[in-house]
DNA sequence: TTATAATTTAATCGC
DNA sequence: GCGATTAAATTATT
């Protein structure tokens, strides 16, 4: 890409940075929830805050993809998404204190709860995005089909002409 | 279901829920994006000028017009990442000389690297404040099983007695 | 297949 | 500059 063609440029000083080796990240993000070590004896109750422990106790197959390093996919129950879209009719961005307290109520971890409105807000967009993008379709449309409609007339007048 | 459960706790009551006691959040409930339908122009996106946003007023949430005014994501290619990673390992704190040169290299605004680092050694905290914290994390579970395999072997003394 | 939970990261805000 | 947060874009799960 033309971001990486060589110029001629006299050595730079960046040159030399970027003759060094670039050593891969071995860190990765750490995921508590992939450490296989970490079961949490007390499933039964939620509400264990920030403590995870692998959604399907059974299945410890290391291909499963908790165990690759990605949060199992949270299922809420329709109750609790009632909650969460009523709330965000009237405020869709919570602060920490609102997203703690609906985290105590419908016993989800806070992260949830940010990540659902994120994801909520994210869903509108797109619906207003969508929709304005269709009111401007049809317009053009309905001008298309005035211009077709017009042609339509304009073409009987001559064969009337022609007639 | 258990989450939607009522309590008894009567100090729930609605406007807390919601955030409206406070009246700085009041004016910020629920209108976003949908005020100003403006869609601008697809942006050239690559060297274009700096001053195209509106200037953000002075305090601003999350607000409507934060939105609009959001400067479009830019997407590093592979070769950009791979240059400011390269240079980020020698030097996080770039100067601003260097960041020009960077930029005149790479085909960015100069803008754009300053974020890049500053993302990039936000991005390098987040980790080292994980990994510490997995470390404590990890050692406090040795400590609890070290725990409990005490107590199974003096659980299996006990039944050696009792056998 | 669609809907959406989760992830990554560029951009923004307040301090 | 940093921390927190957001939106954009994407990945992946049910």
């Amino acid at each position: 890409m033309a971001s990486c063609v060589k110029t001629e440029r006299p050595a730079f000083f960046i040159e030399k940075i970027l003759e060094l080796e670039t050593p891969e990240h071995f860190w990765k993000l750490h995921r508590p929830w992939a450490e296989i070590g970490a079961e949490k004896e007390n499933v039964g109750h939620t509400l264990s805050s920030k403590q995870i422990y692998p959604p399907h106790p059974q299945q410890m197959r290391p291909t499963c993809s908790w165990y690759i390093g990605r949060r199992p996919r949270t299922a809420f129950t329709n109750c609790q998404v009632n909650v969460l879209e009523t709330v965000f009719q009237v405020n869709c961005y919570p602060g920490i204190q609102l997203r703690e307290q609906l985290a105590v109520r419908l016993e989800l971890e806070e992260d949830r709860i940010q990540i659902w409105f994120q994801n909520r807000r994210a869903k509108l967009r797109r619906a207003l995005r969508e929709s304005r993008l269709q009111l401007v379709q049809t317009a053009v449309g309905d001008l298309g089909v005035r211009r077709e409609v017009k042609g339509h007339l304009d073409l009987e007048k001559e064969e009337e002409k022609g007639g």
